[in-house]
DNA sequence: GACTGTGAATAAGTTCACAGCT
DNA sequence: AGCTGTGAACTTATTCACAGTC
């Protein structure tokens, strides 16, 4: 099977988000330029992400919503769920541990870890808050995929290296500032200080 | 001037971010390949992108941080603080109010928008909360760049409709749901769902 | 006719290889 | 020697143009 690339992906994610909501609203076709209109990005793009995972359009019609959403689902997911443990419990930690849309999208936060001793064994969201140190045990014995850091920069890197000695494979990490790791593990970085600024400064470009 | 891609912007910020931390650490000069070590990228891909901006490095020495850091800041911030709205004041809206980064970054939310009468003329963070109904006349009034949607998806569109016509030029879109805006509208849309999952996704291919 | 699917062309981004400086 | 800076080669991603299908 060829490979797909990263941006692929992505946009497969965003496909299987907007196919949801065309069920919802009882849409059964759609076409790549429908797609496109609603998404943002070009029919024949739409159309060159799609043809990666088969020929599953029709000519004339578009595409079924429902076989569609299940084709992408099932060769970019295959899991049932993904098991997911956060590290902080601060503002961010705490809206992410609320975010409504994770259930719907097949994440599962499955525990949060925290220093603050006097929100250890509380549940936010009903996901129960443990000390730190017993996170390797916890993320052993689950079968928990990615970490997430959501602590201050200065306590990124040895949450990091914490989530590293566990096994996890993958990194989402909200603190500002560069981590450290093998070559071999998946890490996104969510600046939000930086996509603000990236955000102005193309405003800007734009304008000149 | 040669126009600077976004992904140079981008990096660029990244660069400020640790200059800004080795400028902390009483770090003088750094060389590309130490930039390089501590961010993750190539130090080819480090001069690349500095030498948009001009000769600032010295042979045999490398980068004078202070220096560097004012050259990439005074060409890609250029302004002294963009100012930004937010609406919605729900766990992550006010995550983001309360993101400690900003102030160092040269990030001002000016004000807060939000339907729940409860939540209106409160302070979160020393940032007022206005009801929707204010938003035009205050972006108005102060100058502002930028409007952060961390609404409901299902009142995303409303929300970027009250943006555009309030004449912002960038939007931050916490939502998931995509937006149908002008073409000269910058959109930067941040899924974290999406974003989850493509991480996870990534794992899996790596492994196979 | 109106859609999908795709090889070919183009554009964007990254890496290589090395010249130049101190 | 040890760094920066950069044209050229290469790789990746997007767009074009059109053949194929119902």
């Amino acid at each position: 099977m060829k490979k797909i690339s990263d941006k692929t992906i992505t946009r497969a994610l965003l496909y299987i988000r907007t196919l949801d909501k065309l069920t919802r609203e009882g849409r059964e076709s759609v076409s790549s330029g429908d797609l496109a209109g609603i998404t943002g990005l070009t029919d024949v793009q739409i159309r060159k992400d799609i043809s990666n995972f088969g020929k599953v359009g029709t000519p004339r019609i578009g595409y079924d919503v429902i076989e569609l959403k299940r084709i992408l689902e099932n060769l970019v997911l295959r899991k049932k769920t993904v098991q997911v443990v956060l590290f902080g419990t601060g503002n961010l930690g705490t809206a992410i541990l609320k975010y409504p849309a994770f259930g719907k999208q097949r994440i599962a936060i499955v525990a949060a870890f925290e220093k603050d001793k006097r929100k250890i064994g509380k549940r936010v969201n009903g996901v129960r808050v443990y000390p730190v140190s017993q996170a390797r045990e916890i993320i052993k014995k689950k079968d928990v995929s990615i970490g997430i850091i959501a602590v201050p920069p200065e306590h990124g890197q040895e949450v990091a290296d914490l989530i590293v000695r566990s096994g996890l494979k993958g990194i989402v990490n909200f603190a500002p500032v560069s981590l450290n790791v093998p070559k071999n593990m998946q890490v996104r970085d969510i600046d939000l200080a930086i996509e603000f600024m990236s955000l102005f400064c193309q405003t800007r470009m734009d304008a000149a």
